[in-house]
DNA sequence: TTCCCTTTGAAGTGG
DNA sequence: CCACTTCAAAGGGAA
């Protein structure tokens, strides 16, 4: 089985990110910027590396198995030192005043909202998160914690990590697990509870959606705050969403993606009792914090008995059973009795859980900003959605990608520990005869990614266009004009058009005039109006700029657009489903590039600024400039 | 009920 | 090695 190559830890993903960021890189203007960039990024990605190899070298199996004392102050030092140098890169020093008091762990800078949904952090959220992190905080006292704070604040330069690992000592001195619901089985006092929300979900985004600031959950009613009656997050920011617990908690911990976080009241990633096919693997080597995270995020059917998942209620999110999202409909148990009459090959099938795929850096991107941009537009397609935030995506700056990148590494480093036999040939149907899903007939030059023909303010990135990958109908006219699309597209089949002329799709809308045949030159439009202005300053938050509170700010900062920006169908306006979408958005530079707002600038006008003002606002400013914005085209050649 | 759409990225498959 | 395919999330919409 796959082991955990100690010095190969960062290798996963490694390869993967430089090309990606390579790729990016390609469509930046300066070189050198670049350089600087990709260095800035190696040189966090290797801190990253070093702390993930020393995490992993260090904590010997004796290390692992039983609490891992605090790791040397040495190293600890060294390695947040070079993760703070990281930190302050990528957060450019926007966020460097002190940190919130009686909040050790994580800092909430008042415009880093873009973790929460409507891109509004309310002061009770606000509240509620740093009662939560410091309560839970106080819990914070193995290496994980330690690791976690590294990791964190590479991951997230909003967390205000290192003075709450200052503090961090001195609350373990003094403080201990909150309550003895909190405490688990484990040496390390584990404060959480299985359905709430990790205190971090809200800036790691990927249970943000489902984190309402001031609307505690429903299904979270337990731990509350006896103090002030909020409910308390599940587990403590100390714990490192990535490695968080010991082997005795297991399940408690929700995972730091948010994937162990019963997102609305559901766990997203149901779990199953059924048989794996690959043992937990006890002996398993790895780091200490990677040995408790496995255990803590182990299902139950991979853990010893005693462990069980369910009373947590936490199940990791990567195992589904078939009863979710796979055909099978059934339980394991019960797809047992089902399935009787089935050959044993579907029966094991059945027998195991579904674990997914690790998400990639876009997919948790994706799911990070999915609810803003729901939020700042009426759009709730999710293939609209996706469109805007494959543009924001591409508008990030590379800092930016990769805290995402890094977080997809994590992450597939998770993955492969928890499943060390795990494969993605194991979900994989194409191949081999299992058809799962239906093959896809898109064509080699079907794949419209970066397609635009869409006038959506919400979309008003850079386009990223390829003059020479047509689009479907779909894509082309939009939902609202369906009466367009060939019959094929219409039916969801095989774009007839697109099929017949190649990209003749192309024609109908130029005739419209919402066709716009790029110029290849995509890569310059995608770099300069978000990394010409200022490379570093404008990446310090981008998240937080697609606030909606901070559209107004951004969008009077938002240098013009270049003239192949500009748009010429805004004029026509024959709004394509995205376009149609637009109207809807209220805010139509939301997903300008972050890198014209001003670091300073942000955080005033974001909290300043009602998210309902914002529309008004919006508006109008709208008609000042939202065209050149919205606009993504193609200049004719 | 199932699949499609749509995005990017990772990884598998097959030539 | 390269091209292609599938699958991750998401949820509305269509078949």
């Amino acid at each position: 089985m796959p082991q955990l190559n100690g010095g190969g830890g960062d290798d996963l993903g490694a390869n993967d990110e430089l090309i990606s960021f390579k790729d990016e890189g390609e469509q930046e203007e300066k070189i050198s910027e670049n350089s600087s960039a990709e260095r800035d990024l190696a040189d966090v990605k290797s801190s990253l590396v070093n702390e993930s190899e020393t995490n992993q070298n260090s904590s010997s199996d004796s290390e692992a198995e039983r609490r891992p004392p605090p790791r040397s102050e040495s190293f600890r030092d060294k390695s947040r030192e070079s993760l703070e140098e990281a930190a302050k890169r990528q957060d450019g020093g926007l966020f460097k005043g002190p940190p919130y008091p009686g909040y050790p762990f994580i800092m909430i800078p008042d415009l880093t909202s873009p973790y929460l949904p409507n891109g509004s952090l309310s002061p009770t959220a606000r509240t509620l998160h740093i009662q939560s992190g410091s309560t839970h905080y106080s819990a914070y006292k193995t290496i994980e914690h330690q690791i976690a704070i590294q990791y964190l604040q590479m991951k997230w330069p909003l967390l205000d990590v290192q003075a709450g690992s200052l503090q961090s000592r001195q609350a373990l001195k003094d403080a201990r697990s909150p309550s003895p619901a909190h405490i688990v089985s484990n040496k390390v006092p584990v404060v959480q509870h299985p359905h709430h929300v990790h205190p971090l979900t809200p800036l790691i985004t990927y249970s943000n959606e489902h984190f309402t600031p001031g609307n505690p959950p429903p299904h979270l009613p337990a731990d509350v705050d006896p103090k002030t009656g909020i409910p308390r997050p599940p587990h403590p920011p100390d714990i490192s969403p990535y490695y968080p617990l010991s082997p005795g908690t297991v399940g408690q911990i929700p995972h730091p993606l948010g994937w162990l976080v019963p997102q609305q009241g559901q766990p997203v990633y149901p779990i199953t009792t059924g048989g794996f096919r690959h043992p937990y693997p006890t002996a398993l080597t790895v780091n200490a914090s990677m040995s408790s995270f496995l255990s803590s995020r182990f299902p139950p059917h991979m853990v010893p008995p005693h462990h069980t998942l369910h009373t947590t209620g936490i199940p990791h999110p990567a195992i589904v059973t078939p009863t979710v999202k796979q055909e099978s409909s059934q339980s394991d148990v019960a797809s047992l009795h089902s399935s009787k009459h089935q050959d044993s090959k579907k029966e094991e099938e059945k027998k195991k859980p579904h674990i997914k795929k690790p998400l990639n850096a876009f997919m948790l991107y994706m799911k990070e900003m999915r609810a803003k941009v729901v939020a700042e537009c009426t759009l709730k397609e999710s293939a609209a959605i996706n469109q805007i935030l494959g543009r924001r995506w591409h508008a990030l700056s590379r800092e930016e990608q990769a805290k995402y990148y890094e977080l997809a590494r994590k992450e597939r480093q998770l993955h492969m520990q928890l499943y060390p036999g795990w494969s993605a040939r194991d979900n994989y149907v194409g191949g081999y005869g299992k058809k799962k899903k239906r093959k896809r007939d898109k064509q080699p030059g079907e794949t419209n990614e970066h397609s635009e023909c869409f006038l959506n303010p919400c979309l008003s990135l850079p386009p990223i266009t390829d003059a020479n990958t047509p689009k479907k109908c779909r894509a082309l006219f939009g939902l609202d004009r369906q009466t367009l699309w060939c019959k094929p597209c219409r039916r969801k089949k095989k774009c007839v058009r697109y099929i017949q002329g190649e990209g003749s799709c192309l024609s109908p809308p130029s005739s419209d005039g919402s066709l716009l045949d790029s110029p290849p030159s995509s890569p310059n439009m995608l770099g300069s109006p978000t990394r010409d202005s200022k490379p570093q300053t404008e990446q310090t938050q981008p998240l937080s700029l697609t606030l909606k509170p901070d559209s107004l700010a951004h969008l009077t900062m938002m240098p013009p657009p270049p003239p192949s920006l500009l748009l010429a169908e805004s004029a026509h306006s024959k709004p394509s489903t995205l376009a149609v979408s637009a109207a809807h958005c209220q805010n139509g530079a939301l997903d300008l590039p972050p890198s014209t707002l001003q670091p300073s600038a942000a955080p005033s006008s974001s909290l300043a600024q009602p998210s309902t003002s914002s529309l008004h606002s919006q508006g109008s400013l709208a008609g000042t400039q939202p065209q050149p914005l919205s606009l993504v085209t193609k200049s004719l050649e």
